[in-house]
DNA sequence: CATGAAATTTTCTCCAT
DNA sequence: ATGGAGAAAATTTCATG
């Protein structure tokens, strides 16, 4: 599918802030109501606008420790790739996870509520994790910039 | 402020799609419209909920060569700090940007197109930051996991 | 893509617990 | 204080040009 200057700056908006009336939109975007309706169904349908969610801040609910975790798999086969990002998905306080070049290595992104409840997770979920070989851990001191808005 | 099991629930919804109707909302929950209505009020105004956002499909508009980026700083003085940080956040490829224990180091989650333009990224911006020390970067093979939704 | 009408939803008021 | 029912206001959605 294509997209315009127009859906581009749309997308903007709607990144920022998905509750604006499509009144408002239409008014920022000089078009009407129903242009904007009907731009804003294309990039629903097409996909590229894939949820709509609400953001919860962190430190309002007690909940901002922060952990990186690298972590290598003893072994690479198949299997065990297979099994460990399954297992990981399934663990809440993984926020996000990836798989990264260099040392056939994962990122995790962990959110617990202090290191009490890390050094919990680490024992008792990460660890129990069969094929893990090793791990490194920092700690979120400051966040410094997160957005979820990709420009485009 | 205070929330109880409810309002836990009403927020584990919110997070995952924050389109949905209060009516379909108020279903879900046992509740009336205006009990979830006013639930919602509540949370918006204390700020837990701080933002409504639409989530773009990375892939689907071609951008999604995904870089972290370990940072070192050549002094840490305070001045620096601020600059370094004021300027990252002006970055629009940094989606994400940690400062992180241990070697006084930062994080980058940096978002863009393809190779050729994390180099171009690398060589016109971020190390035309005065103060860098040292980089080190690790690129995306792939996204196990991305979630913006917190467990409460 | 715009206009205007219909359907749905949000929001407010009032009342009960 | 908190939540429910229903009316009013606003918005989304659809038909038509």
């Amino acid at each position: 599918m294509t997209f315009d200057a127009i859906d581009r700056e749309l997308l903007k908006l709607l990144q920022n802030d998905s509750k604006q009336t499509n009144k408002a939109l239409s008014l920022q975007l000089n078009l009407s109501v129903t242009a904007v309706y009907e731009r804003i169904k294309k990039l629903e349908k097409s996909g590229i606008v894939k949820q709509y969610v609400a953001l919860v801040d962190k430190s309002k609910v007690k909940k901002d420790f922060v952990a990186f975790c690298h972590i290598k798999l003893v072994q690479h086969s198949q299997d065990y790739v297979v099994k460990f990002e399954r297992e990981v998905n399934q663990l809440h306080e993984v926020l996000e996870c990836y798989h990264l070049s260099g040392d056939y290595d994962y990122l995790l992104k962990v959110l617990v509520k202090d290191m009490k409840a890390f050094r919990e997770f680490m024992v008792e979920k990460l660890t129990k994790i069969d094929h893990i070989g090793s791990t490194h851990s920092m700690f979120m001191i400051n966040e410094v910039k997160h957005t979820t808005a990709i420009t485009l």
